[in-house]
DNA sequence: GCATACTGTTACCGATCGGTCACAACAGAG
DNA sequence: CTCTGTTGTGACCGATCGGTAACAGTATGC
């Protein structure tokens, strides 16, 4: 019990981030990985280099936290697209292709599907803060695939790009169950050649 | 603290059924509705009109009761394709007309999508058992709908299938976090689209 | 009648859950 | 140096978790 050297090293898990940066992102991470029931709040403060009072005080309870993480997610998603647009522009079809492959690769890279719907099956009572995060954010992923269905002049953009958002939802979802070598292997064959199928010829 | 009546009036939640089938039967529903992880086995007990110590001389452990639910819900599934075969013998399409409209009408009365994929997604630790029943059960899925997409005489019977079941999936994962409005609302006319791009003219 | 098998009841176990308290250690700004 | 705001520590709370022990009641078959 003698003179503690402590707060100098802050090796191993922790970056140079600061606390309540990374805990959102240590939480984000766990939650992902072993589902938001799955894991608790203690371990997620330990996993961060951190502690729980500290995680109290920057969020009032894990709801915040889960709200925070499932935030952080959509914004980040918004973030590709922005990019997206910005690498092709005035190429919404470029665009398109872009999106279907990077979608691809998320699929192949990523084995525990999405965490936005993930956390809709986690979170089943209707008044819980994260479903109208949930619900907002997989509205605006529709509305901007909407968007670029009609930019790059396919006919019926909307069906097209329903269409699109069920086939990358479901291969996401199917990859937990059904693995890599499953029907979410052929996703970007299938959602190139829907795109190929509403092509204005 | 008199004489108690009891065992005879057997009225309201409890069916005639025997405590086991009770307890799978409340348990599997419970878990549909709430999450694998959000409900705990006390409150399943109450719910199918029995105790805990009944639930753990028939299953094991919770573990267990999940494995049979899931099992369960497989072996549903597979009788519903058995009927739908014997429903349309030796007319293969109308088989898989039938079982897209069974999919849309699915996804359309039930608002917590597909136990099995639920399942898959809260279960996240490689080794748990009833990991194996999930893969098991969404392989013979994939393993029927090849099998239909053949005998319909498909171009390309693999590839329609599996762009089929990525649908399907995606409707009902879509459905918890973008509601019946959203994309699942088409699956319907998708699919059939699908089965009509494939078809042999 | 009896024996056997199943079910219900109550209390209990240790572990973990989300969340809080009081207090000490620290860093940076003035 | 002091003041202030941010962290870390460890003990603690009540509630709930999955799971068990011991015993009493009931149903059925012989």
């Amino acid at each position: 019990m003698g003179v503690k050297i402590l707060q100098k090293p802050e090796e191993a898990t922790a970056s140079d981030l600061k606390p309540r940066d990374r805990l959102l992102h240590t939480a984000r991470d766990l939650f992902h990985q072993h589902g938001i029931k799955g894991i608790g709040v203690e371990a997620i403060t330990e996993a961060a280099g951190t502690n729980k009072m500290t995680l109290y005080r920057h969020f009032g309870s894990k709801d915040d936290l889960i709200v925070e993480c499932l935030q952080k997610a959509i914004n980040e998603t918004m973030s590709k697209w922005d990019e997206l647009e910005l690498e092709y522009p005035d190429n919404p079809k470029a665009q398109l292709i872009a999106w279907i492959g990077a979608g691809a690769q998320c699929i192949a890279s990523d084995k525990r599907g999405c965490e936005i719907a993930n956390a809709a099956v986690e979170l089943t009572e209707p008044d819980h803060p994260g479903r109208r995060v949930i619900e907002e954010g997989k509205k605006e992923h529709r509305r901007r695939l909407v968007g670029l269905c009609q930019r790059a002049d396919l006919t019926q953009p909307e069906l097209a790009a329903d269409t699109l958002c069920l086939l990358f939802e479901g291969a996401r979802i199917s990859r937990q169950s059904d693995g890599p070598e499953g029907p979410c292997a052929r996703f970007k064959r299938m959602a190139e050649g829907i795109v190929a199928a509403y092509e204005r010829k």
